[in-house]
DNA sequence: ATGGCCGGCGCAGCCGGA
């Protein structure tokens, strides 16, 4: 079973790349990020035509997530527990069976955060509070969980092409990477990370020729529970869709899982 | 990553992004 996850970057503005993409890859399940739309506006009679399920949490103008299936998930969470004041659309879980039981999927667009010194800062650390207690929460399932999405979070120096240039940023703050080490080390695994140790990005600005100079940065991430860990296959990010016509400035990561 | 963009909203130029 193949689950990706994609910052589109405006899924109305993206649909041809999207349907590209999904005839190359064939993924099972794809978490979109940033679809930019309200939920009656989203291209689903496309997507359905090349043959998915589309559940969708969006909101007018920014952020937004969905999750593509092939099959019809058996529940779905749309917002991140834990502020009900929260009206950024940002987060939803959809469960699906699979031959080995239950498998839950999470696609999440974590807060850019910048400029630290603003609110927004501490709405990043926040939300990356609430989002530890859920993964925590899942974890006590003992059942594959997939945390999929754009963390906006460099883990590491070796996950940018210029680290120096980072610094001060709210992407590679050390609180902010502190608060995603504090998932992985409730022990969910970093799927990328697990499978390489090359530098390898997710995502390149659309100024200054970046893609062009591979100036990129690592911040799209699959975290697997360990039950979900035990079953991983492959993991890979498909960094060639990035020189397509019409590209999002992130790039697809997929996992493959024996499930 | 500091020269260079892009989508949404809505019909001009600003907001948000990373």
């Amino acid at each position: 079973m193949q689950i990706a996850t994609w910052n589109i970057n405006g899924v109305k503005a993206r649909i041809e790349t999207l349907l590209a993409w999904l005839k190359e890859a064939g993924p099972d399940i794809v978490c979109l990020q940033e679809i930019k739309s309200v939920d009656d506006q989203f291209p689903r009679l496309e997507i359905e035509s090349a043959g998915y399920h589309v559940e969708t949490h969006g909101q007018k103008g920014f952020n937004g997530v969905a999750i593509l299936s092939r099959t019809r998930p058996d529940d779905v969470l749309r917002g991140l527990p834990g502020d009900p004041a929260d009206e950024q659309a940002r987060f939803m879980e959809a469960v699906f069976s699979t031959r080995r039981g239950a498998v839950r999927v999470a696609s999440l667009y974590l807060p850019n955060g910048n400029p630290p010194g603003t609110e927004k800062y501490p709405y990043k650390l926040s939300w990356m509070k609430r989002l530890e207690r859920f993964a925590a929460e899942r974890l006590a399932l003992e059942e594959p969980t997939v945390l999929a999405g754009d963390y906006n979070v460099i883990p590491e120096p070796r996950d940018a092409k210029n680290p120096a240039a980072w610094t001060g940023d709210a992407l590679f703050q050390p609180e902010s990477r502190d608060a995603f080490r504090a998932i992985e080390y409730l022990g969910y695994l970093d799927a990328v990370r697990a499978v390489t140790d090359e530098q390898v990005f997710t995502f390149w600005d659309y100024q200054a020729g970046a893609w062009q100079k591979n100036n990129g940065i690592r911040i799209d991430h699959v975290l697997l529970s360990p039950e979900a860990a035990g079953r991983m296959r492959a993991a890979r990010i498909d960094s060639h869709v990035r020189g397509w016509e019409k590209p999002s400035d992130h790039v697809p990561v997929i996992v493959d899982l024996d499930l």
